[in-house]
DNA sequence: CAGTGGTCTAGACCACTCG
DNA sequence: GAGTGGTCTAGACCACTGT
């Protein structure tokens, strides 16, 4: 139950006190009380029967509160039993891994958390031979009509999805090599571009924060008010040339991104 | 207008040819418009009468049906105008600008696309001496009672704030020197750190994805739909002492968070 | 079966801008 | 003043889950 503040101020008839409107005051108070730690995370909120009642407003206008803070993330519903506070479990997502072991304790402590966890992971992956998005052309350094070469991977933790990963390589590069073949390449992809003559020696990494597309929705098994973070990667060799793009969709709720970086030798602090 | 073609089927009455509810297989059908840039990006929307005639829904429905767009940050309303599919326009954000410039080709292309729109930044500074939040005396090593010092920015461009940054240092290290002072320190802060006997060699970069706080929303002036990315940035020195802490909230759907990194060297390609 | 949230309707009044 | 979206009401039926 919320403390009985009794009726919020409406807005609409010729009382006109006028401030936010009704659902937004709801909204308001319900989310002060879950930022609070009043409503604790996996608490249930109080019904709309029961928040219609004490406030005195039509059940489509608590409806309309309650979305809001389903919207922002804040609470979830779970028919029928009602809307609850939801759980937020934050882990760590390292790109970096592939060239390196954490160089720091910091660094050590917080990969821990994320893996003392015992979690079950797995993946799936099918390959592809495309015509590249003009994302990926531009950033492989493609002309149109060039073929690449895509890894689609949809990773899972204990049964839950919770990224997607494309990788894609210039046809030429792979042709004929283990990357084209649909099954997990232990040593790692990076190993092979190695072995092929293609060390990757240098990266651009970019992270956007967006809404998930409807596929995206559903591969991820997103519900509302769940933002996802685009991460995209991007290898060069020591000629500058790019052999490999790859984007990873994360689950913002989720996964935390994390990169460690070293100053570069000879740079002046400017 | 829609193309016509009439009624949506709807799921409630006895019909029940049933498959989704009436206001997604609106909102579906609007989706898909936008993406294939049938409506473009600024293009209006039918109103809401229009749509509510011409799929024989009621207003109400119509509405539900046009909030999953707005949630899902694909159109705007812009009363009493009507509602606007949305224009994004990308721009690159990079944290490490602070230690070297763009190191390739590439990133300078990038880059100038930014800078050569002839924008106006601007930015507010305050500075606070508190406690640090929990997240904060984590990542800077401090216990409980420590102070810090806190550089409260929110950065303008074209007058549109796009940014807060607020950074955090130990109070013990910058007592006394011009990081204190709420002006612009042109040369920069990580020069001051540097000349403090406090240079930084190494970071740790953390990116997340979330929905805004109500503060976040009223001080970089969000609509709904539009999910923010949390950067937070930890410099340490050579002793690994970590020296300062910076939380950088960015407008998701306006920045790329920009990192180029280079392999360690003398690190095998595992 | 009772109680939950999910969907949908018809209708009302409001504030705002200038189609 | 006409038309837009924003807010709000009262009431209806549905699907689902757990006591």
């Amino acid at each position: 139950m919320l403390s009985g503040q009794g009726r919020l101020v409406a807005m609409s008839p010729r009382i006109a006190e006028s401030s936010r409107p009704v659902y937004q005051q709801l909204a308001d108070l319900l989310r002060v009380k879950i930022t609070t730690g009043e409503l604790a995370p996996g608490a249930q909120v109080p019904t709309e029967k029961a928040l219609s009642e004490e406030f005195g407003a039509s059940r489509a206008t608590v409806r309309q509160g309650l979305m809001v803070l389903v919207n922002e993330g804040l609470i979830v519903s779970s028919r029928p039993q009602g809307y609850f506070v939801r759980r937020h479990e934050l882990s760590y997502f390292r790109p970096q891994s592939e060239w390196d072991q954490p160089a720091s304790p910091e660094m050590d402590r917080w990969m821990t958390e994320q893996t003392t966890l015992g979690r079950a992971p797995s993946q799936r992956i099918n390959v592809e031979m495309i015509q590249p998005p003009d994302r990926v052309m531009d950033r492989l350094a493609l002309s149109a009509g060039d073929l690449v070469v895509v890894r689609r991977r949809v990773r899972f933790l204990n049964n839950e999805p919770f990224n997607i990963n494309d990788t894609f390589y210039p046809f030429g590069l792979v042709q004929g090599s283990e990357i084209v073949n649909p099954a997990d390449i232990t040593r790692g992809a990076s190993e092979v571009l190695t072995e092929l003559g293609y060390e990757q020696v240098r990266a651009i990494d970019e992270v956007e924060a967006r809404m998930p597309l409807p596929d995206e929705v559903s591969r991820l098994e997103l519900g509302p008010g769940t933002p996802v973070a685009v991460h995209r990667h991007t290898g060069y060799t020591k000629d500058d040339k790019p052999v490999r793009h790859t984007v990873n969709v994360l689950v913002g709720s989720k996964y935390v991104i994390l990169f460690e970086r070293t100053k570069p030798a000879g740079t002046g602090s400017e």
